[in-house]
DNA sequence: CACTATTTTTGCTTTTAGCAAAGAAAATGT
DNA sequence: ACATTTTCTTTGCTAAAAGCAAAAATAGTG
């Protein structure tokens, strides 16, 4: 009976394998129409108008390394897209924040990716789309737990 | 009433971002534990014992160009996991295939990554799993052919 | 047989990424 | 109070991932 689970878990992961090649695809796509280096688009996405992140957060968040961050950083600050200020608290944290050019970039940004989502979703019914949500969400959760276990 | 869509489309960008961002993780891990190059198991994982491919079709299914994978292709050679010949019928074509070590090691690979995508999915229902299959299925033939429309 | 098209490879460059050491600041022990 | 340790970020270096443009080799065509 053990039998079902190693079926769907094989299924599973090749599914699964498949979408990973399909996103990588289409965001570096989505990157490159917009100017930008697939990592700072996903760097871009995560950080939230208002908001400052210290670069361990942007590090843990996008499961990469500081050294790589700080990288990544560079690049957005070369383009005035981020401000990067010392903490007064503790001298030794950074406080990454969007600029006023960075907020309107990443406002477009977010909106047109939604849209490039909509457009794919915009054939299937309200049903599936919510099948869709539903399946991303619990393997989403899955995947992420197994890798705070196993990090 | 096309708010829905907006709705569900950008909750569904967020999840697959994320569920990116963890597959890739855990793809680095899996390969690194097996002494592979993510990029090696990638492609190991595609090909299947017994057929051949030509360098554009392992490409075109990596989403991947071609001088990617002669380079690819040149590891897994050096490490004799995979054979190289010259097409007889038209010799501008390569056809690569496994080697037996190739095939025991993909065997393996195979065996352990659904091992690994098991041990995640244990703990949940029959039908929470069929959920995500369902749920990822659906949305990575959407990607799929947004990709093929769309390049 | 010259020309064109296709498939793969090579040389070069860019992008992505991490590690280890250094630098700077805070916390802690004595 | 100050030496030691810890924490956070950056820097220097290296490796891996990936593409582009040109070359090489072969096939097809007028």
């Amino acid at each position: 009976m053990d039998m079902k689970l190693k079926q769907q878990a094989s299924a599973i992961t090749e599914l699964t394998f498949d979408l990973l090649r399909c996103c990588e695809a289409k965001e570096k796509m989505f990157a490159k129409d917009h100017g930008l280096k697939v990592a700072e688009f996903r760097c871009l996405r995560i950080v939230e108008a208002g908001k400052s992140y210290s670069v361990q957060e942007l590090a843990t968040s996008m499961h990469l390394s500081p050294s790589r961050l700080t990288r990544i950083i560079d690049g957005l600050f070369a383009e005035k897209l981020v401000d990067r200020v010392q903490s007064i608290e503790d001298r030794r944290f950074a406080k990454i924040s969007l600029t006023n050019k960075g907020q309107t970039l990443v406002g477009k940004l977010k909106e047109e990716y939604a849209d490039l989502h909509g457009e794919m979703l915009k054939d299937i019914s309200v049903e599936d789309r919510d099948k869709i949500f539903n399946g991303i969400s619990l393997m989403q959760g899955l995947v992420s737990s197994w890798l705070v276990r196993n990090a």
